[in-house]
DNA sequence: TGACGTAATTATGAATTCATAATTCAATTT
DNA sequence: AAATTGAATTATGAATTCATAATTACGTCA
């Protein structure tokens, strides 16, 4: 056999559909409160009611929308309140992947997230958000696979889903962004020498300073 | 209207099928690593095929079975390395669960919970295994009720529900029991005063014993 | 004009049907 | 006797169909 075996991978229609709709609620073109069409969304990607039921079904346990009994399914509301309940607990999942990370890290993967460190920096002084939030995102999920726990990262995928698109629109102060900055280098430092006590705590804060600029963003809004 | 306003609930079949699965897994009536029979499940509990691949679905996701593309339904493992993600995770939450409920709970709450630990000690002092678990569930049920925050719950229950087994089924010593009684009078010293940083680390440590209690079970089974 | 009640329409939950993939098992070959 | 092939069986994924619940539209009456 000449190719290295690839696993032929064959997902299921509502595997696909799961991933293209958790997008379109990210992207907005879902808008939170709006009710879910399923019959369009059937239409559109061309299949049939029961694999879109199905990964209606999935997406609700995920919490990214909620189905009520013979009324439908509504994309989640991103209420304060909601809010207020997921951000400690990704601060919690955060904070417990920095410990683990600082057990399992390699070197090459520390060199990795380094690197993505540095370059991130590089679009903060030039102000470039967008690329910021893109590499920001990698350091995170960087540390995440470092931290070596697959049921710690579909937890974290899953409330993370649920929050992004708050956490892109809400624009950072320049004050907030500079801290924001100034906490990622303590994260680097922490996991130069493995302290993952201090990179827990670092990671929690961090997270709690999100929420609070996520939450001045949405009092300004209603 | 005479009597008080009930929700009105009619829960769909896929939402009873999940509950009434879990437990048929939590039971060992569905050995884990073993094949999950849709068809015989169907017969017995007198549905089609529809609603119970839509529950399949949702457990799925929770974790506690497995979908293979074309192959079916499997009930998860329960590995040591199952293990060694679901504990940590688990302890991260409960942690969280203590602070929140510091800063949430009522002082009813306080003596609901004081109460159910008093009757633990009884069940403790007389060596009743059963009863004991039972009300040490309560207790910790009670802390997450307390803690005021539904994601946490929902997340905390789904991986509980997956180690819940091993949990009731490893034997504690006599010296780990009498421990485990210990760090319970140690939650409810810091509940008492609304401790949530000593609540969460007496928590987290509870977390790490237990797991370690399972994982010397899960050695000698081999 | 507005509230109420009924009919028509639409959407949902679940069963059934159908096509296809995977597994089993017997027959054949080495 | 073991391995391999291919047909028969079984299970799965998805579409369709059907019954019922919810919503909307309409007409009636106050």
């Amino acid at each position: 056999m000449q190719h290295p075996l690839e696993t032929i991978s064959r997902p299921s229609l509502h595997t696909e559909l799961v991933e293209r709709i958790r997008l379109l609620i990210m992207d907005g073109d879902l808008p939170s409160g709006s009710k879910v069409p399923e019959k369009d969304l059937c239409a559109q990607f061309g299949v049939s009611r029961t694999p879109m039921r199905e990964a209606l079904k999935v997406l609700a346990v995920e919490g990214l929308i909620s189905l009520e009994p013979n009324r439908g399914a509504w994309v989640s509301k991103l209420t304060m309140e909601e809010l207020e309940q997921v951000f400690p607990v990704m601060g919690a999942l955060e904070a417990l992947s920095g410990e683990l990370a600082c057990e399992h890290i390699t070197q090459e993967q520390f060199e990795e997230i380094v690197s993505i460190h540095k370059e991130m920096l590089g679009y903060y002084k030039t102000r470039n958000l967008a690329e910021y939030f893109r590499t920001n995102q990698l350091i995170h999920a960087a540390i995440l696979v470092a931290a070596c726990n697959e049921t710690l990262s579909i937890q974290y995928r899953a409330l993370a889903s649920r929050v992004r698109r708050a956490r892109y629109v809400a624009n950072m102060s320049e004050e907030r962004w500079a801290q924001a900055v100034s906490e990622h280098e303590e994260m680097i430092e922490a996991l130069k020498i493995r302290d993952g006590k201090v990179l827990a705590e670092v990671l929690k804060r961090h997270m709690e300073n999100k929420f609070e600029t996520v939450r001045q963003w949405l009092l300004a809004q209603g």
